[in-house]
DNA sequence: ACATTTACTGTGATGTTTACACTAAGTTAC
DNA sequence: GTAACTTAGTGTAAACATCACAGTAAATGT
């Protein structure tokens, strides 16, 4: 089991918590290895970083490997380097997690061979993952909770015209609990940052919801005021 | 310029920006290189990561090798890998942030022999540094800002023992900005954390203020309140 | 036209933040 | 010991943000 593998003697790779939001429900990409160690196991997606990839080259390299995208927002935010993390050899893992917006059934393009599979998982349902990626998860789980309360990422989950409704969604999701409608609203309108697009939702049965489009120019002008969604 | 180090293909190693407060004054603690490159140059401590420490251990005992101390808090917070940040070769390095209180001119002993001296520096103060510590030490500072307004660290700065006065002094420095005295005291008295230990400063001209404690079971017992400093 | 589903709207109570200036207490210098 | 100095310590009102709460409007399907 203690195998040392050729040059593992200590290296450092890159996992990727990415997080996507399709009507409804939070989902994280993950995939099934295809090699050892945790052969057949579900894992978050990850792989070694390249001698002249900078960590934030690498980590948009292994999401688009995955996915097709790029152009991602993707956040680094924690380090795992346990010495007896990985059963063959130290390896620092360096943590990122991304935010994208699942339009229908976006085709996932699995090309590594590491993988045999991948697939977006609901983050209420996560099967048992290998190494310490639960770990993993938990800690960027709970970075983005206090990431959406003060930053604009929730947006990164949606398409680019969404409506109220479903913004409240994501953040009902990404915090756990169920939030106001009315207060809700009230303050996401206040900081003035959503355009309405005098437009109507289509397709719905029922009544459609007016759409709105977040206004990055505003945003990036308010900046600095730390505002507090 | 561009040789290579043995063993130095990869590897990774932890820079600590260690935050000190002396009676006023926000300091870190730099050393003074004694070896290639940046001979010379004041730079961050730091080391290679050795074969069985974890992260945080090797914090620990970088911290502990220069200043004697022990049980402090330190927490990781951001890792940079530009593959060209090192000059040598690839080095990824995992920064951490301590926060100590500094008794009068606490003993400093740098054992190391990579260091030739080492100071503590104000923050207003900092000389060119070696490497990337600039951005390394920029964004510690951006992280215990953040930190400062929803944990109670600043505390770690303190002595057991301190005034309001001086616990505002702390918020000032490491925000820069001033603060109102009347609605701090009100604000940072109305968690219920502060312990009023009916005694006075001693040894200052001038009226004495009154000394407390922060009161780390009644904090416990708040947490995940999120309560906000 | 009726039933169903979701969109959408406002107010009052409570709590938080801000702005602001004087008195009290102890120390030092004479 | 008294005057001058320095820091400690205190309260209130206005503005603002948060919270709890329920009914009407609009579109769809039958």
């Amino acid at each position: 089991m203690k195998e040392e593998l050729p040059q593992f003697n200590s290296t450092f790779s890159i996992d990727c918590v990415i997080f996507g939001f399709d009507g409804g429900e939070l989902k994280i990409l993950l995939i099934e290895r295809n090699e050892e160690p945790y052969k057949d196991w579900w894992a978050l997606p990850g792989n070694l970083v390249r001698v002249n990839e900078s960590l934030d080259q690498s980590a948009s390299r292994i999401l688009n490997e995955l996915t097709g995208l790029g152009d991602i927002y993707m956040e680094q935010y924690y380090t795992f380097g346990d010495p007896h993390r990985h059963p063959q050899g130290r390896v620092v893992s360096i943590a990122y997690y991304a935010l994208l917006r699942l339009g229908g059934d976006k085709a996932l393009k699995p090309i590594s061979t590491y993988a045999k599979q991948a697939h977006w998982v609901n983050v209420k349902d996560l099967p048992k993952l290998a190494f310490d990626h639960q770990q993993i998860f938990d800690k960027g789980l709970e970075k983005i909770k206090r990431r959406i309360k003060h930053q604009p990422i929730a947006f990164e989950l949606l398409p680019e015209k969404f409506t109220l409704t479903q913004l409240q969604n994501v953040y009902e999701l990404i915090l756990g609990k169920k939030l106001d409608k009315r207060n809700f609203r009230k303050k996401m309108l206040s900081f003035g940052v959503l355009k309405d697009l005098d437009e109507k939702q289509k397709g719905v049965s029922f009544r459609a919801a007016t759409l709105y489009r977040f206004d990055k120019r505003k945003y990036a002008k308010l900046f600095g005021k730390e505002i507090s969604f």
